[in-house]
Parts: structure tokens; sequence; C-alpha cells
RNA sequence: GUCGAGGUGGCGGAAUCGGGAGACGCACUAGCCUUAGGAGCUAGCGGGGCAACCCAUGGGAGUUCAAAUCUCCCCCUCGACACCA
């Protein structure tokens, strides 16, 4: 339990009111909305500024203070682009189709319809509690039939395009939640959302194929400002490697040879001549036209099966332990120097990735090295480290050096030598250079309910037929049985008059697909939704999406930096593809809050240890939590919550409140007070400008203090104050903007300016160092010369202490900062 | 293992360009005020030393008149990926 807070009482001067969170901030909110002070207009003409939240999943625990946090600091850069001029669309909306809805449906009993109006009723007050400026006319729902309308048609779109396709694959199957899931959704083997060991199973499934675009993805990287470390997480996801593609045909015995080939990817072709055995993945189709070939076929199928029923977790957990099967009767040749090797099925082959099997290099690369030892296989070493220091025999070299054993490259450098042999091979036409992607396509079918219906149909005769687009949205029926099943189908199918319709092609009996799509289609197209939500015409109006798109600022948890930012950019690329765009990065700035922490790790309902925005707001007010929060430290860094720190936050306010009292028309402020007042209005612009609101908060503070040591405080600097303190405590700032008679919403006010002139320092401290060592420091004029800067030093007390006489080598002088005087010791 | 971010008082952090280390806030200590204090105000608050001063930004070396900041080596923490050929 979080300790008991000190807290400040409200009170004060007498006879003045007290800083009264509970009253302000409902009645500013309130009015705020009244007004549509944050909606924005499509017709200005203004520079539009679009400013993009993640849209939450509606929990039915609603959010906690940790989610607060990235939310606040857009509200903060919006309110602030708002008051530099700008339009600015910030929007938001609910992501309310999903597992986290329907699980919290399934353990209740409550259907998920219900479940998520409810979420969404409770996080939508959670939002407005906070003073967070949405434009609530803007809301999308991705469960509403005329939101997912649109999601079915992007299917529709990708469909026709020949992106979305059907394909049987061994998928990872969630036991627990009972569908299939992404790639992106397996972490460390286990289901993103449930932590079940996800299994694989072999099933034909809805793909979009996201592989088309690998190096788009890639390339579009370089060009959006994105934090570099969520840049590096989707490139290592996309994955390129520069390789080359090599054919070794089978050996048959005879001089013809066999016509088929394998084909194996390599990244170290200077390695070739090393290779001694090939791997194949115990998935590999050309396994089963090899069977006839194969003399211990039993032994083989043994394995192939034995593989594809392992988990990920399992086939990792043997990481040292190389299994696997040598395919007797079978045998290629090595295209470089005809020598004949042995075959094998090992499941450390991976299907999906290169050409699903490898030539292996013992010596060379660790993963052979511990099969060869294994399984008793020759090793040849083929490259001779430059530095004469080998790792083997106890493990693999795996650096480049000098070829060795290679024939007529032997002598060569192994880096340059790959490129000679991959060229070797391409005349030949043995070969050829090859890029391979660790990117896989994004399956998309789920066998859940809560979800939008896939839109397509089976015809008995005429296979797979798209549903009409004026057909849209295929419904979502309303269904008591909503459970999912294990026997891998949807619990759609268990619905009759849903899965019954009539082929759109000719006429006849057909079936509708049962499948929902994931939810991460519904949250790749929403940003777009947001420009035009009522639109029924199109998913939203050209004219509409040009003036707002591309997104200026994103802010979200890195989280998401393989699944729904790489997501959205695909499906932003497919639609500039299809015509509908002109650009192609849907978001310009990216920005990763970091995460709150609490009692040492992260806020999360399963581990009890959240914190609840609803209370701290009842006792602090919205602006001290929103303030608190951006003071906490640098916002991409995360921090530990401390129920500490809000008392500091909570003080400040009651200061700003109070320093309302020494405000007066008549008051003058001295020039002490103007320039202060003016370097704060400089560096809170340029803190806010960089989201460091953690130091224009401090220097807030600093302000407020001197501010409150003053006898008088003239309205004018007051006013300056609270303009700047606007965005992150947009309620005080504007009672006190109003208890000051202003008639315009504060938001609707200028940012300040500031005065360089009153800036200035007419005198400045230099440094004094002897040695490199500060002594001291003397007051002197800014305009003063370096030479008499220099006499005006020595003749410093300082000097004469630490100098006394000896004498000085050297003296290195910088303006307007210091002067340093290097003596003999 | 690979890649990325980081390591500064009792705590969160500041030092934006290589130039006074510790801003601002929390916690703590003393005093004032108060019927009371979990309020407010004043002062103090990295370590050592009576002091002059000395030491100090994970550890070690280096560059420099000058290093939290730059270079090299090492240690630790967190995050991402992880049999990707």
């Amino acid at each position: 339990m979080p300790k008991k807070i000190k807290k400040t009482k409200t009170g004060g001067i007498a006879n003045k009111p007290g800083y009264n969170h509970k009253s302000i901030e409902k009645k500013w909110q309130k009015a705020w909305e009244e007004q549509g002070i944050f909606s924005a207009d499509d017709a200005s003409a203004k520079t539009k500024f679009y400013s993009l939240d993640m849209f939450p999943y509606p929990s039915a625990y609603g959010l906690h203070v940790g989610h607060f946090k990235g939310y606040t600091l857009s509200d903060v850069i919006a309110k602030r682009k708002m008051m530099d001029g700008c339009e600015v669309l910030r929007p938001i909306g609910f992501d309310a189709f999903g597992l986290p809805a329907e699980n919290f449906a399934i353990k209740t009993g409550i259907h998920p319809t219900v479940v998520t109006k409810k979420s969404i009723k409770n996080i939508r007050r959670q939002f407005k509690a906070a003073g967070l400026g949405y434009d609530w006319s803007r809301e999308v729902i991705a469960s509403s039939p005329d939101y997912y309308r649109w999601t079915q048609w992007m299917f529709l779109q990708l469909y026709k395009n020949g992106l979305a396709f059907r394909k049987k694959a061994p998928v990872n199957f969630c036991p627990s939640c009972k569908t299939v899931l992404a790639n992106e959704q397996v972490v460390d083997g286990r289901c993103e959302r449930c932590g079940s060991t996800v299994a694989k199973k072999l099933l034909e499934q809805w793909f979009f194929k996201i592989t088309d675009y690998a190096e788009r993805l890639l390339e579009g990287l370089d060009n959006i400002d994105w934090p570099e470390k969520i840049k590096t997480i989707q490139r290592n996801w996309i994955g390129k490697s520069y390789g080359t593609d090599i054919q070794f045909s089978f050996f048959t015995g005879t001089k013809e040879g066999d016509s088929r080939k394998l084909e194996v990817f390599t990244t170290r072709a200077d390695t070739l001549f090393g290779c001694t055995y090939v791997v194949i993945a115990p998935e590999h189709p050309i396994l089963e036209k090899l069977k006839p070939l194969i003399s211990n076929w039993d032994e083989a199928a043994a394995y192939m099966s034995a593989a594809l029923a392992k988990t990920e977790i399992e086939r990792s957990a043997e990481d040292r332990e190389k299994t696997g099967v040598e395919l007797k009767g079978v045998r290629v040749v090595n295209p470089v120097n005809n020598t004949d090797l042995p075959v094998f099925i090992a499941d450390y082959v991976l299907m999906d990735y290169g050409t699903g099997a490898v030539m292996a290099v013992p010596a060379h690369d660790q993963r052979d090295f511990l099969f060869a030892k294994k399984h008793k296989l020759p090793i040849v070493e083929v490259i001779k480290p430059k530095t004469g220091e080998t790792t083997l025999p106890e493990r693999a070299y795996e650096d480049y050096g000098v070829l060795q054993n290679s024939e007529v490259f032997s002598g060569l450098d192994s880096e340059s030598g790959a490129k000679d042999i991959a060229k070797y091979l391409e005349k030949r036409g043995q070969g050829r250079s090859m890029v391979h992607y660790k990117l896989r396509d994004w399956l998309i079918s789920r066998q859940r309910y809560w979800g939008a219906p896939i839109p397509m149909v089976i015809c008995e005769k005429c296979g797979w037929q798209p549903v009409s687009e004026s057909e849209l949205p295929v419904l979502l029926p309303r269904i008591k049985d909503f459970k999912p099943t294990s026997d891998g189908k949807s619990p759609l199918a268990r619905n009759k008059a849903f899965v019954k319709a009539v082929c759109p092609k000719c006429g006849g009996k057909a079936e509708r697909e049962t499948e929902t799509m994931d939810t991460f289609v519904c949250s790749s197209w929403y940003f777009f939704r947001y420009t035009d939500p009522k639109n029924k015409a199109v998913f939203a109006a050209p004219e509409k999406i040009a003036k707002w798109l591309p997104v200026d600022l994103y802010i979200g948890g890195v989280e998401h930096a393989v699944l729904h930012l790489l997501y959205s950019r695909f499906f932003t690329k497919a639609l500039k593809d299809f015509g509908y765009l002109d650009f192609e990065e849907p978001f310009l700035k990216l920005f990763s809050q970091g995460t709150i922490y609490y009692q040492g790790a992260k806020m999360s309902k399963s581990k009890g240890n959240v914190i609840s925005p609803d209370k701290i707001i009842a006792e602090y007010g919205a602006d001290t939590l929103r303030l608190y929060e951006l003071f906490m430290g640098p916002m991409d860094q995360s921090s530990e919550w401390s129920d500490n720190g809000l008392a500091g936050i909570y003080r400040f306010l009651h200061k700003v409140w109070h320093l309302q009292y020494k405000v007066s028309d008549g008051a003058k402020d001295n020039q002490d007070i103007l320039k202060l007042l003016h370097k704060t209005i400089k560096k809170v612009g340029n803190d806010l400008d960089s989201f460091r609101t953690n130091t224009a908060i401090s220097a807030l503070m600093i302000l407020a203090n001197e501010l409150d040591k003053q006898p008088a405080v003239s309205k004018d600097s007051y006013l300056k104050f609270i303009t700047m303190l606007a965005p992150m405590a947009p309620h005080l700032s504007e009672e006190l903007w109003q208890i000051f008679g202003q008639e315009q919403s504060i938001f609707k006010n200028k940012w300040p300016a500031y005065d360089e002139n009153l800036i200035q320092e007419k005198t400045i401290f230099l440094i004094v160092q002897v040695n490199g060592k500060t002594r001291g420091k003397i007051e002197i004029g800014t305009g003063v010369a370096e030479k008499e800067a220099k006499i005006l030093a020595k003749d410093s007390e300082i000097v004469h202490k630490w100098v006394a006489g000896k004498e000085i080598v050297k003296t290195v002088y910088v303006p307007g900062k210091l002067i340093n005087f290097v003596i003999k010791p």
C-alpha cells in the first residue's frame, strides 16, 4: 500500500480563498468541452498540427497513472502549439476489438459488447478528468460497424491487389486464447496477451503480404524523425541480410546426376570449400519429393513430425543440443569442388528464413560445429585468422581471415573472397547474390469472436470470393455463445445464419468466412479516419487527408515498435500504391515515453501494483498529477513512481495560487525580476520544444520562488507566468487567467515572447582558474577585452593568493566564461 | 550471444558547445509560528577536515590549460532480438 502522503492545507491568507482543485477542474473541463476549445477546424487557414496519441484498448480495469505520462506530454505539446498559432488536430478513440475485452467477457460472462461499452465510458471519464484536450467530436471506436466497415474495405483493397492471400503454413497457436497469432505477437515463444506457451499448427490462414514491402519499410526509416531505438528494433525485425543463394545438385552416382537442385542461402560464401554436409529444415517441401530416394524414410518422417509438434520454447530450450537425421540414399554435390556430401534434416534450420536449407561449415559456424561434433562429421578449416590465433578446435572460428584449402581462392582475404566465389558461381549458373529478410508475412486470421469479420465467402464452384464493397459492413452478429473452442474454428462458425451466404460471382450457395481479423488491422489505419470520422462514402475524404496528414507528432509506448508501428507503415505504403495517398510514411515524428515503475516493476493489474489516476486526481487534482508526471525526469526515460514527489508539486501549485494576492495593476517589477522572467520565457519555450518538461517546470519553480520573495508582482509578469504554466497545469492557469478578468480562454492567448535586450547581462562573472582548478570569480563588464580581463584577473586577490609570485607559463582565456593561469609547480 | 540505452548526493534528477559538479524537487535536521501539525516560514543538507583546504560523477588508463562530458579497456543495470545460416 502507498504510504500516507503529507498534504498541504488549502488555506492560507485570511479571508482569501485557497487553492481548491476540486471546484476549478470540473468547471473548466465542462467549459472547454462546451466551447469546443480543443476542437479542430477543417476550414482553418492556420498551420496544421496533427497530434496523435495511441488509442487505448478499453480495459475493464481502466487506465493507471503510467498510461497518462504519454497522454499528458502530447497534451502539453498540443496546447503549446495552439498557443503558437497552429490549428491543432488532437483526436482520440478506442481500439475496441481484440483479446483483452473478449477474455474479460469470457471470464465474467458479460457480453464483449457490454464490457466494451462500459470500459469506454470509464476511460473517457478518466481522460476528461485529467484535463486532456481531445476533440471528442472525432472519436472513433474500432468495434462500431461504421468503423469496421472500412477495416473490411481495407482488407478488400489488399485482397484485390494480391496482398491478402491464404497460405497453409506452420503457424503460432495459443492454446489458451484458442487462436492463431502473428509472429509479432509471440514473445519468447509465449502468447503476448496471456503468456501461454505457443504451439505450432499447420493451418491454412489469411495473411497480408507485408514481406513485399520489406525494403521500403527499411528505407523509409531513414527519412523520419523517430527515436533511434525504435528504428533499430524495426531494422532488426525486418532483418535484411546480403548473401548468396547456392545450388547444390543431387548426386545419384551417375554422371548426369539429378535435375533436382537444393538451394541454400549463406552470408559466408567464402567458407564454401569448408562445407562438409548440408541441412534441410524438417518442414521443407522438397522432402516429399525426395521420399523415393530416402532409404530411412520412417526415421526421417518421425523426426519431421516431432519437430512440428515442438513449441518454440522446446525448440530453443534445447539450445545447444543439435538433433538431426541423415537422409540415407541422398547426397549432394558441392558446386565448387564436386565433392559429394551427406544431407541431414535438423530442426536448428528454420523453414521460414532464407531457403530453408543451409550449407554446413562446421569449422566456421558454431551451430554447424556442434552438430558436426555430435554426428562425427568432418571439419575442414578454410579460413586462417589474420592474427594467427584461432578458436578451433574448441569452437568454430567465425571471423573473417585469409582463405586456405580453397583451391584458386586460397590466399585471398575471406571477406572479399566471398564476393569472388559468389561471382564464380553466378557465371556458372550455380548461384546468385541474394538478399533475405527475417520479416514474415502478417498472419491476420483469428479464430475469435470479438473482431471485424473477414469479408470473404467461399463458393463451392468459384472458390474464395470477396464480398462486394457495397455489401459492407459484414456485421458481426451478437451471439450468446462467443467462447472460443480448441477445434481451430471461430465461434461464428456455430452461427448458421451468419455462415449462410450467396456467392457474389455465380449467385450459388456459399459460406461466409467465420474468422475475424487481428485487432492490429483495425489500428493500422485509424489515424486516417480521425480526419473525417463520419464519412459514409470513403474511409476519409481525400481533401481531409491532404489537410491533416501525415501525423506531425505521434506519442506512444515502445511496446508497439514491431507491431502497430510497422503495420501502420505497411498500410500507408499500400494505400499509397493503390492511389489513395501521396505520401508513404504516416508518422513524421515519433516520441516514446518511458515506462512508470512502481515497487520495482512495471505497473500492471496482474502484479497488483497499479495506481489509479482517479485517486490522485480526487486528492490532489489533475494539475498535480500532470505536473508530477512531467517533472519526474526526462520523458523518454523510465522512472519510479514516488508518492512523496506529488507533495512538492502540490506545494508549488499552492504557491502559484497564493501569488495572485501579491499582484496589482500598479506594481512594477525590478530589473532582476524582468530579466529572470524573460530568461524563463526563453528557457521554457526551448525546453518544451524538445520535450524537456522536467527542466521547464524547474525554471518555472525558480521564477515562482523569486516572485514570491517580492513585496508585489506586476499583473503583466504574473499573466505571462500563468501562460507558460497553462499547457502543463491547464485548470489552475485558466482559473487564474479568468480571475484577472481575461475574456477568452488562456489557450486562445498567444505564447509570451521574450525580449532579448532584457536578457542581456551588463556584467558577467569571469571564472578564475589556476592550473585548471577554479579558485574564484571576478565581476567584469561584458564588453571587456581579453587584454583588460587578464589585467583585472591578475590584479585580483585570487590570483595574488594562488599564484604568489610563481611564473605564469600560459594563460587560457575563454571570452565571457573563464580565465585559466597555468603556473610552474 | 548480438544490438541498443544507461551508471552523478539518502532519493528523482540538473549541468543543452570540453569551462564553477549537484539546479529544481523529495526526504532529512535545527529554529520560528501554532491549541495542534502530516500545514506554513527561516536556515542547513555529497564525503573528509577546527580550519586553510583536500577528495568526489561505476572502475582503470589516456587526450587537454581544463573531462560527468572526448578516446581506449573493464565492471554493473535495464531494454530489444535471440539456432536468421
